[in-house]
DNA sequence: TATTTGCCTACCATTTCAGTAGGTATTAAA
DNA sequence: TTTAATACCTACTGAAATGGTAGGCAAATA
């Protein structure tokens, strides 16, 4: 039951390199090779987060990426939330638009609801800055 | 980030419904009715509760199903981690064999550590007979 | 002007998800 | 002994997600 995907997983190893090298600009390339994963590949789940606000994207040379904020007003929950869609842990509660049918019989969406508090929870009570 | 897919959710409603028939034997046809879902697609999920030790069958006319033990001897924590495979969230500690080259250096390892730890708490502190 | 960077579109192989289809074996009831 | 209901078995399938590649355009600086 694999919840968090390599978008997660990396989306949070990109942020962390960023909160470190705070002040300059950090290119992709550093990134990748630093961290052992393809430049194409981290080219597609950054895009997330500079879509979300996250970091900006300077082109050029010289050119890189940096936080849009300091490195401690980020919170892992909320990274993790855009870089995987949601922090819901089943299909039922993931999109709040949909209405299960059976959601007044069903005897174990009280379990699914208090799980995703509890991960919900977890994620948003640690800030970028308490992984490392 | 959904974790929990339709096997390990039918499998925990196809165990409550076995516990409430408590005594007796339930063919599938009858909980597919009443779960609304295809006997068919049951009949896979039921077999690794068979395989698990979990349910015990019984062909032939008037057959069915029926728990192995009493109701409040499961948790629910067994039953989801033999639906799913695993209880983990993130592929690096879903299989125990597999050893991460950057498990030393990896900023976001500790992270997911502690949240297996909470959800695996979650699912094993509850019983069977605490859904129903 | 050349080089380095981000950014954009498209493609792709593999696996997982959520089933369907069709049959055989077993057992109890009629 | 037949018939009906049940479990059990193998195989197939369409759709989506996962985890990437490939190739090029746009921007900015040295």
């Amino acid at each position: 039951m694999i919840m968090v995907s390599t978008k997660g997983r990396y989306a949070l190893r990109i942020m962390v390199e960023l909160a470190r090298n705070y002040g300059t600009l950090t290119p992709l390339k550093e990134i990748a090779e630093r961290q052992g994963i393809s430049k194409k590949y981290l080219e597609i789940i950054v895009k997330d987060l500079v879509n979300a606000g996250f970091v900006i994207g300077h082109s050029g040379k010289n050119g890189g990426y940096e936080l849009s904020r300091k490195p401690e007003d980020y919170n892992v929950g909320e990274i993790v939330e855009k870089a995987e869609g949601t922090l819901s842990s089943v299909a039922c509660l993931a999109n709040k638009e949909f209405d299960c049918p059976r959601k007044n019989e069903c005897v174990t969406l009280p379990l699914w609801s208090e799980l995703d508090e509890i991960v919900y929870n977890f994620f948003y009570s640690k800030k970028l800055t308490d992984l490392y």
